[in-house]
DNA sequence: TATGAATGAGCATTCATTCAT
DNA sequence: AATGAATGAATGCTCATTCAT
């Protein structure tokens, strides 16, 4: 139970870290208000994280880890390629309306630390593209893309997917998601597919 | 002369800021730093602008109708639509080849400073999709392009084009921009264009 | 404990305040001295009083009403109204020897700081000449005074009760404050003219 | 015409000096804003004074200096000593009406500068009180005056002059001075206690 | 002589981090 | 383990002063 309790108190704060830093930014935040949304004393943080630093670094990193898990995990095999690609980005904007400040975060924030960090980042980054490169791959091994450059398709698929973001969290167009979806993945699958 | 060498004074400060902000990023930029790379006294940054985050905004925004003039330009009439927004996608890409610091800034900080600048901001992108979404439009009108959601593929063709900058920015890959711009076109066109 | 050592270093920051601000002035004076003065560091002020001038108006505040008290406490009733001035002239002299630096900010510092401590000032001051007003007008009443108008006498008194402090403050001549004080309430008391 | 173009400006710079140092206090008070009050430019300022602190000294002594010439002006022989000091109290009333701004500062600014200035604040203070004492001198010798220690009676005398400033300058009571200089005056000539 | 653009020393204030309890 | 009072390094900004014109 005291172990519970610890991961516990580390949840709390790694969750009150995604709240205050994704409404403020990384400089904004302040490790007092943290502390006090997740409801315990200022020196509490440091038991669990070194620094404001290494906090805002873990979340970062478990916010990404879970973004990923979030969207690879309904992935089963036994679907085309379009198919994947649909559900990930379903998932994606799943994602995006349902945990709304860890995807301003993981999505926006471009702070620079240390080079761990940016590689990190980078190649958490190169993960993403990588999961996506693969299954289009699969797409046109098995003959349902055309013969196209896979990685520069992923990325293609990615700054379109990732193009959903501004206008669902910054404006009040709120209805308009789900409708944006289709028409951009239809133009990326009319790009890929062959004809 | 005087009048030369103010405004010299000014763009000076500007363009360390762009430097210094763009390596460092709003909080972490520091006014004497930028003082300094500007090789003007401290002082003399407050004779400019009333204070660091006026000196951001000016310094944004000014980044950022560069880069709207400079991708504007060429689209000369008489072109068509697919020719305009290939034109378009090679100026983006010049633009951040050559302004990479600015680039770096217009294109990934997303501080949080007031209501107005976030409007402007805001309003700022609106301007980019609504200048793509023209040319898409004329390429429907003109039977060029199928008949898509014309505001969706813009954003599908500004975040894809989007995706380009981070591989030429942060990696050191630095000879695959050419090659990387074609096939994520190739793509977008074939999803766009009426068969 | 921990509350009196709260109470504690409230009080040695008020101390320290008072011995930097008198000798000094609110501008001259620095926090960074008030906090070594104190023996805390710098930070701490800022746990205790939000700003410089509120630590200034605190203390000032504080100052004041001690004053006050201090004249006010051994008033008691079944005095002539002159042995009440009597008393108050020497509890006044004793103030300003016994707590010099208080005494100099209280009675010599004007910093304009805002409408309520102006406010605040005022009617600090008006409270003085009300005290000594009231004891005048007993004294009037009880046939031990003339008929004068008692808000005149009361600020005459306290001007003529003023002058002593450059004197003992300023000049080194500090033997003679006893020997000043005598004369000056007789001549308020009965006046230059001979009869 | 050229020296006195140059007296006009030093008098202008005074003036300015007079109306912006008795608004805001020394330290408040900006160059800036006295050389723009002075319809001069900042460098002007430099060219008459060699520093703020120099400046507000000369003005402060040409204050002081000119409300004693005021206040001595008219105090020609063959005046009883009641009618002298009545003279004195009524000039010092005029001035603080007359020159409100002036009578400010000369009156309540207590900046410390410099052990140098002190002593010519002191010196002057003194020479104030050496007036009144010998004109009490002389009501003594001439039998007018009790024999009272007349520096004691001086300092008294200046102060209850003094306390008619703050009722003057701070409230808004404007109607009142006259009918409170004659009260204040006849205690201090009389006495508050019945014969 | 007059100017005001340029300067940088100086200071109030913030906040991440420590550590005694 | 948990706390929050205490701390001081770090920085944006002001403004008296200088000096080239």
């Amino acid at each position: 139970m005291s172990q519970l309790g610890e991961e516990d108190k580390r949840q709390k704060i790694l969750k009150a870290a995604v709240k205050v830093f994704s409404q403020k930014g990384f400089h904004e935040a302040k490790v007092d208000e943290i502390a006090q949304v997740a409801d315990v004393g200022k020196g509490t943080v440091y038991e669990y994280f070194s620094s404001k630093t290494e906090l805002f670094q873990e979340m970062f990193k478990a916010g990404m880890d879970f973004y990923i898990n979030n969207v690879k995990i309904e992935l089963k095999p036994g679907l085309t390629a379009r198919e994947k690609l649909t559900k990930m980005a379903r998932l994606h904007l799943r994602f995006i309306v349902k945990y709304r400040d860890l995807a301003r975060i993981t999505l926006t924030e471009h702070t620079y630390f240390n080079e761990d960090f940016r590689k990190w980042t980078y190649e958490s980054r190169a993960r993403k593209i990588e999961l996506i490169k693969q299954i289009i791959d699969e797409g046109i091994t098995g003959g349902e893309f055309r013969s196209v450059d896979s990685r520069a398709a992923a990325l293609a698929f990615m700054g379109a997917l990732g193009s959903i973001f501004p206008p669902i969290v910054f404006s009040k167009e709120k209805a308009s998601y789900k409708s944006l979806l289709e028409p951009i993945m239809d133009i990326i699958f009319n790009g890929l597919e062959s004809k």
